[in-house]
RNA sequence: CGGGUGGUGGCGCAGUCCGGUAGCGUAUUUGCAUGGGGUGCAAGGGGUCGCUGGUUCGAAUCCAGUCCACCCGACCA
């Protein structure tokens, strides 16, 4: 009695226990916080497991139940807010750009794909190999609506009162999806050095017992002195893989750097390192070999970006015309860069046309008059528009 | 919910149209060789053909029903 009684036609095999939206928790409880300005800035970091009901899943990209990152935080002025919610976005910017080697394009949401309650969302985009953008982070500029709606006020240093501003802001494994789907090719994974649990791998080739003990000696040297440089390193001489198995094995793990060590090698004071994100091998000389391979690290790291990078302005296709705006989007994909004529009417019908949304109005976009691709009615400024994840 | 495809050794598949004692690759087991790119040769083991019923001398195969999975769409701040 008085208590909630399960569905039984809508009871599912594996039950879930849901939670409100985040806002209600949070929000309530700063009600109870947040008195005065002496209270403020305040801010709440949470990992938790969330639960969107979507009709069709995709893994990693758009699951069930899934992890992620949410922040909240409250403010005495809308400035304070405002470049809370910019400082975070570039946090994120500079975590996947930096770390994952995933270039984004930092901007904002149209009202149509606006977070519910936000005056603002920014987001940053990213683009996949098969040329469809992806949402890797989004935070917002929440205004006063939600401190509105749960009425939670301060005192300010006059004693008057006000409600307070917010933002709001997060990321989730889909980045997990993100980093396989910007860097993998065929032969499996291939992992930035700086995020990669396992940096560099040697793998011994030997005949006996007297090779193999020579060989483990001088890895072990090589080991010794990359763990000096804080490399994660293994040393794989399990002898139940012969190695041209363990090397498929760590490239489709998508380890970095491979090390192999043999007798040839030994002969020349030599071991031969190959690199996961070209495919390229040489032999290199063991003196100051871990030197080499942490440097090899850092140019793979960077050079993993560029590529990446490439990949993606390559695909950001300026358009004029509704024909040209089609085609990229039929037959080169990625970004396309067009007019709009601001309303939300032409956007949903594009999208109705061609599935393509605006994923954003970049920041750096460039004022420039121009004419919408749909209505032909006038526009200050390209946005981008892509089909997404 | 609508449209499409499919369920056959652990995994990936052929066989189904045209009924006749279930096959290939891979994995696995054993032995010998091999070990610098997922080893080679030889010999083994392993299958209620999604499920139920029907037709037939005989069904993986034909018929009816049913369950499940995947893809596309609706959905997706």
């Amino acid at each position: 009695k008085g208590k909630l009684i399960v569905d039984e036609d809508a009871k599912l095999e594996e039950e879930l226990i849901v939670r409100p939206t985040s806002e209600a928790i949070i929000w309530s409880t700063y009600k109870n916080w947040i008195q005065s300005y002496r209270d403020l800035p305040i801010l709440i970091n949470q990992w938790a497991n969330v639960v969107r009901w979507e009709m069709r899943t995709r893994l990693f990209l758009r699951t069930t139940e899934f992890l992620w990152q949410e922040g909240h935080t409250a403010h005495a002025t809308k400035d304070e807010a405002l470049f809370e919610s910019r400082q975070m976005l570039d946090v994120y910017a500079d975590f996947v750009e930096s770390f994952m080697a995933v270039p984004v394009i930092k901007g904002v949401k149209t009202a149509n794909e606006r977070f519910a309650g936000a005056e603002d969302t920014y987001c940053i985009e990213a683009l996949m190999q098969d040329g469809k953008a992806l949402q890797a982070g989004t935070s917002h500029f929440l205004g006063q609506n939600f401190a509105k709606a749960f009425d939670v006020k301060f005192s300010d240093k006059n004693n008057t009162l006000d409600y307070v501003w917010a933002t709001s802001w997060g990321v989730s494994t889909r980045l997990i999806g993100a980093l396989i789907m910007a860097h993998s090719d065929d032969d499996g994974l291939i992992l930035p050095p700086k995020i990669a649990p396992l940096q560099v791998v040697i793998i011994p080739i030997y005949k006996g017992d007297e090779q193999k003990a020579l060989i483990t000696q001088k890895a072990n040297e090589i080991i010794a002195a990359l763990k000096q440089l804080n490399v994660r390193v293994k040393f794989d001489d399990n002898d139940n893989a012969r190695p041209g198995w363990k090397f498929a094995e760590y490239e489709m793990k998508g380890v970095p750097v491979r090390i192999t060590l043999g007798p040839k090698d030994l002969e020349n004071n030599a071991a031969e390192i190959a690199r996961r994100d070209t495919k390229e091998k040489k032999s290199t000389s063991l003196d100051n070999i871990a030197g080499n391979v942490f440097e090899l690290l850092g140019e793979i790291q960077i050079n993993m970006f560029s590529k990446a990078k490439a990949f993606r302005d390559e695909h950001i296709t300026e358009v004029n015309n509704w024909e040209e705006f089609t085609d990229v989007l039929e037959n080169k994909t990625g970004f396309v860069s067009a007019h709009w004529d601001g309303t939300g009417e032409t956007e949903e019908k594009i999208k109705d046309l061609t599935k393509a949304t605006i994923r954003c109005i970049p920041f750096d976009a460039k004022q420039e008059e121009g004419a919408c691709i749909l209505t032909g009615k006038p526009s200050a400024q390209r946005v981008l528009f892509a089909k997404a994840y």
